[in-house]
This record gives structure tokens, sequence and C-alpha cells, in this order.
DNA sequence: AGTTTTATTTTTTGAGTCAAATTTATTGAC
DNA sequence: GTCAATAAATTTGACTCAAAAAATAAAACT
């Protein structure tokens, strides 16, 4: 039996001294106003269930800090003292989101809200490099976007990097990573931050996404939901009690290599029966062979989907069946995190669901035939087709959660 | 877009007034002590990172609500003032923990610090019958045990249900089980309120295992653990942060439904491929047949795998092979359970763990195969061969928690 | 002017920390 | 053996800070 070690036990409710009851107070008061866009100070009051008194202070020292703006827009004509408006402050404070590729880095310049101001794109010198060479292309793209918005170095206060893999962000260390060729584990964050003047944080890139629904998308409306990526792999961010869940050891959920056929197709891994063997690039280039006969297929994966689903939409039998049984392959695996997680929503996010229509039909006839019907009431599969925005804002979202 | 609805945000840390704070500073003091048996006041302000002030506050207050006993038990012989040892007063109230299983029910009596006094079963009168006849044999089994425990009704603060099927905790409401034929969802909390004199809890089979461990077991040195039973099905409990996770609609974590073949073998349930349709009774009996040719098979599925077993260990060959496709195809489940969860441990348990070697071999070879290595240390699965004591416990469990 | 709704100020209660005081043993010199 | 010195655990009291409650002020509309 192990030894007894501290911090654990129940969770639930306030922990520790005052200080740290108004500093939660503080972290809900900047949530509820961020979820609401503009608010006055009566309706934190009733959502939050705070006394009017406890808001004006908590009120109070965010507009001293300038977090927070108070408006004068007149929202409700009636009777009255009229309500003070109040809104996140955008000019509070800028940070860059950037989101590592299989051939590229982007990155994107956000204000306090949550906007996009900028952002800007460099090139990689191939698909699987080292750190050293990531960040050097990473350098180039924030020199730009810092140009394009207008913004020195100095003004950003945060850095975020999404990174494919399995990346700590508690600790900012690289286990592993299918585009960095580095010895593992290694110090990606710090690597980073020494050459850029601001805190750096890292973390999965299925987490951003994660961050980014939570901060800005439908997650402010859920308290337990699912983010789930199809890109070059197959993600899954998990937010539980309306926060993150990492996993006890860091490093996230792993979903792409969930088995969904005991001894099936060959996965990257070296396994077999994986999802992302069925789902991912690589899975669907392996058989676009068979529905493009004759044809010579472009070098990149991308571009070979991209003729696939072209192919699909004017009704190709063959290129339909590969979207379809990936549909079903995902919408098997999707079926199974409705019964273990029981979330109240699940997103499906990534470049992937821009070919949405033609994977949808077998992603939703697997759902439904293997998820338990009970009388709960069934869950939305939500779509986003966000580009790289998505990324840049949860890398944005990372790198304001370091900030407050 | 739905409306913004409130409870939505940070959960982290403290929220609200400062009595919360007390509460849940007295609920951590409370949990430690139970967690460590007997301690010091200074090894509780050292633990919870709370000042020796504070501790004694906390605990005056537990002393004066006869919760927790001061003993004279001279613990570290030393220099200084000698540390008054603290623990749990087993006297501070009883609870009863019952359990419903295929043919029967257990009730059993535990005091404060959880220590099972007196147990009893009655016989129900078949596999499938309604509630009001599984409250009838309840109530049989519950007269029995206060008869053993030399405790009144009065005695009892709080009665603890595990139900398997989908059962709502908050609610009580009973939306399905294998045992119970009435037409759901109908409260069987309240039905079992009308008929015991003090408040009544209940909840699933698997998330009382999944409390006992959490309570008394090995979760109390895991924050993030998985706790797996194996009986007549497969169940699942999710610890998350040190709370169990029952889902966003209550009814928890569903894993002997998630699908680990497609098209595969049929299950109960209607559906194809399912876990339990490799794991549980009726699929191990189903193959039974081959393995023991002209025998007549005995009417109970327990006793069959009882023979079963005894042929497997004898070293038959045809009945190992039952156990290890079961013990494979349960070890894919945990891997891809591991994957996604990234527990800290998982511990398995029930009455079919008694078959313990018998799975583990095929268990532990799938899930080596299955599962992700990184440079993360692998995680232990610990085995649990508690009886009935385990779900009564949990049950306890479930009912010392609606008592503090 | 009176009413109504929102925000602020003042007062009160209670939590937690800090530092000093108290308790209760052991240690070691005499 | 006796008796201060010492050490560690606990308690006490002064102080700070948080949030709620009550009273007050502000800014509209009727």
């Amino acid at each position: 039996m192990n030894a007894p070690e501290p911090n654990v036990g129940p969770r639930a409710g306030p922990r520790g001294d005052t200080a740290a009851l108004r500093a939660a107070n503080t972290a809900r008061v900047l949530f509820e106003i961020r979820r609401r866009g503009e608010t006055a100070r009566v309706d934190l009051a009733q959502a939050l269930d705070l006394s009017a008194a406890t808001v004006t202070a908590v009120v109070g020292d965010l507009l001293a800090r300038g977090l927070v703006l108070e408006s004068d827009t007149r929202a409700t004509p009636g009777r009255g003292r009229p309500r003070r408006q109040l809104a996140l402050n955008p000019a509070a404070g800028y940070v860059a989101g950037a989101k590592l590729n299989a051939g590229s880095v982007t990155v994107a310049i956000l204000d306090f809200v949550g906007s996009v101001l900028a952002d800007a794109e460099a090139a990689l010198p191939g698909p699987r490099i080292s750190a050293e060479a990531m960040v050097d292309a990473l350098l180039v793209a924030f020199e730009e976007v810092l140009v394009r918005a207008e913004l020195s170095a100095q003004a950003i206060s945060g850095f975020g990097l999404g990174v494919p893999g399995f990346v700590e962000r508690d600790t900012g260390l690289c286990h592993w990573s299918p585009i960095l060729c580095d010895a593992t584990p290694f110090n990606i964050a710090e690597l980073i931050g020494q050459r850029i003047p601001c805190p750096v944080s890292v973390d999965n890139d299925a987490n951003l996404a994660t961050l980014a629904e939570l901060w800005f998308g439908h997650g402010r409306y859920h308290r337990d939901f699912l983010v789930v990526t199809v890109e070059h792999g197959v993600g899954l961010g998990v937010v539980i009690d309306g926060r993150l869940y990492r996993g006890a050891r860091g490093l996230g959920a792993e979903f792409g290599h969930t088995k969904v056929q005991i001894d099936g197709a060959l996965c990257r891994c070296g396994q077999r029966g994986c999802l992302e063997a069925y789902v991912a690039d690589f899975a669907l280039v392996r058989e676009a062979g068979a529905a493009l006969p004759g044809q010579v297929l472009p070098t990149s994966h991308t571009a070979v989907i991209a003729l696939l689903a072209e192919r699909a939409r004017a009704g190709d039998e063959i290129a339909m069946s590969i979207f379809r049984r990936a549909g079903r392959m995902l919408g098997l695996g999707l079926a199974n995190l409705l019964n273990l997680f029981d979330p109240s929503a699940v997103v499906l996010a990534g470049a992937r669901m821009r070919h949405h229509a033609l994977l949808m039909e077998g992603i939703e006839q697997a759902v439904r035939a293997n998820s338990l019907n009970t009388d709960r009431p069934e869950v939305r599969l939500e779509t986003h087709r966000w580009g790289d925005g998505l990324w840049a804002r949860g890398a944005g979202a990372l790198a304001l959660e370091a900030m407050t």
C-alpha cells in the first residue's frame, strides 16, 4: 500500500483561506462577464449567487486593474436607476496563440476579449524536423504577426502553443510529437521561452481546441462536454465540471489510438485496430488508390483527400464508401465516448470537418446503432468547421488562462 | 445557441461565502482523519495546509458534535508536549448499506468508521421482480440485520442501496434495472423511504463499489482512478479530482456496452459487439456447452461458471480458452479506458474476480498489446476479491456521505 | 414630487493567520 | 531522585480580510 500522500480528498467547494475565496469569486465574475459579453452587476450577483455588495467590490478591483470597462450603453429603458453595463476591456492585454502543423506554424494575436487581431503563417523545412528549426519558423511568423497587429513584442503578455502529440502543460515537457524529431522528453516551453520575452505555455492541440470551446464556444453553456478533433489524427478534449481534464499524469486523453476492432487495420503507431487507422489522413489515402484507378495521386495527403472528397460529392460510389466507413468507425468510437462520459454535448472540430456532409451520414448511423438508448435525452453532436482560428484561439485561451 | 445558464464556470477553489469555506475545511479534516485512521492535529495542519489554529477550531467543532474522539494513546515517544491522537467516533452514527442482486438482497450495518457490524441476506422471489416485492425482501433482511447488530431502527441515520442498471442518485429515479420489472422511470428511493424511517439514497452498484474504494480502499491514495466491476455484467466507476463522476445526466459511466468489436457477438441489450457480450455470465455460459460436451449443465449461471472454472484450472484447453478470450476482450476495453482517462490506478473488483488467475493472463496480455506505451509509468491493475462486503460498504459510504 | 431599480457605503459576523502563551512531556545536570 | 531547561503540540487573542445585511445614495421614469 502506498504511503498517504497529501492533497487527496474532497475537492468540491472552498478550501484554504479567505484570499483564495476572493480570488475564486473574482475568477467567477470574470468568467461570467466573458460568457455574457456584456452585463450589469445585478445580473452577475444573481447568476453567481453573490451579494450585490460583493459584486461591487470585485468589479471595483477589476475596473481598477483595467480588465473590465463600464460602458454607457443604456440597456433596458424603464424605471429605476439604469444598470451600468460591464464588459471585458479588449486592451487589457494581448496574447499570442500558435499551432504547430505538419508543414507549417500559425501564430495569431488575440486581445483580452479573445478576438483575433492578426495572424501569420510560416513554412517548416519538412514534415518532421528538429525543435530548433520549429522555433526558428515560429519566430518568423511571430515577427510577422506583430507587424500586422501593429504591436511590439513587449505588448504581448503570454504565448501559447499547441503541439500534436504528448505534451505536458504543467511542466512544458514534450514526450512525443509526430512533427518533432528530437530525443524526448525535452522541455519545449523552455526552449521557446529562451527566445520570446514572455511566459510560454504549451499543450496538446486537442486540449487547445477544447479550451477554445470552453472559453469562447459551445462550452460556455455546458459543464461536462467533449471535443473531438479530426485532422491528421483524431484528438479528444474532456471537460468535466467546467474544467479541462488532463488525466492523472497531465498528458490528456488519447482517443485516436482507442481500439475499435481487435486485430484490425495496421496503424502508424504499430498497433492494430486503432481508430486512427480508419479515420486519419493516411488511412483514407491508403484506400484512395482503389477509388481513383489509373490516376497519378498527388504527393500531399491533403490534396489526395480533397480529390477523393470531390469524387464522393459527384456521386462516386467507391469514394463515398471510403468516407462512409471512416464515419462509421468514428461514430463507433463516439458512441463509446458517449457511454463512458455521458457528456451533455459533443463538439466535432478540425479541418476534416470540412467534409462534414460526407462523414456525417456514417457517424450518425453508427452513433445511433451503438449508444445505449435510455430515456435520457439524446446528445447533440455539434460541428464546428472553424479553420486554424480554432487552434489559435485555444492557444490564446491557454495564454489568457496563464495570465489571470 | 442555448440561453446562458447559471452555475457554469470555474469550479476550482473556494466559492460562495465564508461559511462554505469552513464547511469545506471541516469536510477535508474529516476525510483526512478517516484516511489516516488516527492522527494528531499537527499532521492534519501539515497535510491540509491549514494553520494549527484553524485545525484546533475545526476539530473543536467535530469533538463537540461527537464525530471525533480524542484518544490517549501515546504515539511517538519524544520531547515536547505529546500529540493528542484523533480518530473518528465509531458510535457517531450507524448506517445501513444494501445491495440488490439477481436472486437476493444483502443488507449490512456500518458504524461511522465504516466497520461492518452485521449483515443479513434475504432471497428474492425471482430473478426479475417488482419493486414492491424487492422492498418486502429488503425489509426482511433489514429487520434481521438490526437484530444481529443489536440496534433499533431509530439508531440508523441513513440507508444506502446499490442497484444494477441506470439509477440516478440525485433524484432517486430508476430508469432501468435488469432485476426490476416495473415501468420506468419510477422513484425507487421514495418507494423504500415510505417503509424505512431514515433518509434513503440509491445509486448504481458500480458507483457504490467505487465509493467503497474511495472511502475505505485504494482510492484513498489516488485523485484519479477507475473501478471496474465484473459480475453478472461489467460496471465502471470513475473518480476524477477526488470525486465520483456520474456524468452530466447523473446516470454514471456505462462500460459494459462499450463496443469492442464492430458487428460482433450479440448482447442481451440487442446490440452487437458489446464488451458484456464477451465477458458477462451469459456470454461464458453460451460457450460452456462446447467445453463440457455431453454434460447436463446446471440451470444457474453461477454454477455453470464454477464448473467451467474448475475444468480450466484442471488444464482443460477449451475451458481455458474461454476465460482467456473473455480476459482479452476485457483487457482491450481496459486499454481503451487507460488511454481515455489516464488514471493513476485501476481497481478490478467483483465476484468474477474470484477466477482472477484464469482471466488475468488474457487481461494483461491485451492491456499491454493495446495501450500506448509512452514514457509515463505503467498503471497498476489492483485486484480486489472482496465479496458482498464491498457493495455493502459502498452503500454505507453513500449513506455516510448523505449524513455529513 | 413620488416611485422604482441599481449601485454604493456602512456595519456586522465569521473565517483564517500569525505570534505569543500555555501545556505537558522528556532530558540531563545536580 | 529532584528540578530546571528544553522541546513539541496545542490553545488563545489580536488582527486582517471576505461576504452578507441593512441603510443610503443615485438616476432614471411617471
